[in-house]
DNA sequence: ATTGGTACTTGCACATATTGAAACTCGGGC
DNA sequence: GCCCGAGTTTCAATATGTGCAAGTACCAAT
């Protein structure tokens, strides 16, 4: 059995993690700072912040922007990006088979991963009716409050989940979200035991989701797929047609990945 | 006019510019590198290179590949890339024009900009019929090989184009692709008289492009469009019909960045 | 089981690259 | 013309990163 969950290695450099936090101090809400900005947000001293700015800047992770000053990421994440995507093995068995699931269903498709306790969207598969998405490529949303982030959750240690929320919060997004511990707990064990979430207008208002988890050859559950549509269209009668047909769509990444076995034991 | 190109400041930090050098290793040729291969490649001390991994690693822009052994560019990047690409004006803008341009020509629409002289791809519009694409968004491609990089090198100083081939080389990618610095030059010319580039088969038998540039409220060329097909139905005369729609597209872009002058001047 | 190889990890003495305070420049608004 | 904030530079002090060399864990071939 694997030991090493996340290294906590004490090897390490203090500049190149103090680099690093630059870079992730930028966000939907702030994707626009300046140098006074950053180095009080890191309690840096403004001459180091400078240094690591113009450092990042050379290597294209960061850009000025010529129009309002200050700083903002730069094109180079985007090539990296896209380097990093091509990698992971679970989107690349994915993409056809989330086309084929939109194509049946001619609902927004998402495939998303945790990513620190939170949703990371890591591809989708829209119908032609909807309007043009913001990139949802990268998009970050709290995971109690989706139905991807409650399947992924479920499939995480309980200890893991609670000590998420006692760190960030509950941040909820609607008056649906879920606050309390006990409901979270019920809902994700019983999440395991039907192999589905469901996200009633948790998220956003007007939408309704189903997701299930995606398995790779040991069994892990190392990805969800959902489908979300508004939820005039997505009475009860509608929602146990749709879900066969997502779990199948999930089920067939899940062999793809490896594996092959089956799932009641986890 | 303006002076300042890429700020060379002396300030620069030696090991955030090493770090960043670690993330430039990896590569769609090469997306998965271990330790000794990383210090070797920059010439790093095994012990360092060690050190600068493991806290890229906690900041999430690196990941072990538990698989297989060695390190690959991590899920953060996902994220950041995310942050920037909402970030850039252009493509805001450009995203609605490109589904209506592909909508109206039923070809594959891209949208791309200059990183270090190659082509970074932004954005695309696929039809329907097309199956889908491997990621092309971060995707990077020899300028001078491609009509989005033909357009975008053309309205650059021709210094600067002479230098990049000169660094990089020609690096051809078909029989058709141009490989002497004259015949560029004049196909440089040619293609800011005419306003927009064409790209038969230099970069994959079988395709061919048209792009036009798209330009800022300063009038300069931030970005180019274009729509590709196979060779078949891009016939002479089908070109002829597309050339206007592809031209207005992007003439409608630069009309909401700001751009409202007549680009003859330029 | 034993061995060898490779990739990864750590400890330590040294000195180099980073640090912070303070001062300077530049440009925009008043 | 003056002020203010953002960005930029300098320089001495030293914390920080450095390279070596030894150590561990794992795999795969004996």
């Amino acid at each position: 059995m694997l030991v090493h969950a996340s290294r906590s290695t004490r090897a390490r450099s203090q500049t190149v993690e103090r680099a690093a936090l630059i870079l992730t101090c930028f966000t939907s809400e702030e994707p626009h700072l300046g140098l006074p900005a950053l180095a009080a947000k890191l309690g840096l001293n403004q001459s180091t912040a400078y240094r690591y700015v113009a450092s990042l800047q050379r290597a294209g992770l960061l850009s000025r922007d010529d129009r309002r000053g200050g700083y903002r990421l730069g094109l180079r994440l985007i090539e990296l990006a896209g380097i990093a995507l091509n990698q992971i093995e679970v989107r690349k068995h994915a993409l056809d088979e989330m086309d084929k699931l939109r194509d049946g269903v001619s609902l927004l498709v998402n495939l998303a991963v945790l990513l620190e306790g939170d949703v990371l969207h890591l591809a989708h598969s829209a119908p032609r009716a909807l309007p043009r998405m913001y990139t949802a490529l990268g998009r970050r949303a709290v995971a109690h409050c989706t139905a991807l982030g409650k399947v992924l959750l479920a499939h995480r240690p309980w200890d893991e989940v609670r000590q998420l929320i006692e760190r960030y919060g509950w941040r909820p997004y609607t008056e649906h979200s879920i606050r309390e511990l006990g409901r979270l707990q019920t809902e994700l064990q019983g999440i395991r035991e039907r192999g589905y979430a469901v996200d009633k207008e948790e998220r956003r208002r007007d939408v309704v989701c189903l997701a299930a988890p995606i398995r790779d050859y040991s069994g892990s559950v190392v990805a969800a797929l959902s489908v979300s549509g508004r939820k005039a269209r997505m009475t009860p009668e509608r929602q146990r047609q749709l879900l066969p047909r997502v779990l199948e769509a999930a089920n067939r990444i899940s062999f793809r990945l490896g594996f092959h076995g089956n799932a009641a034991y986890l």
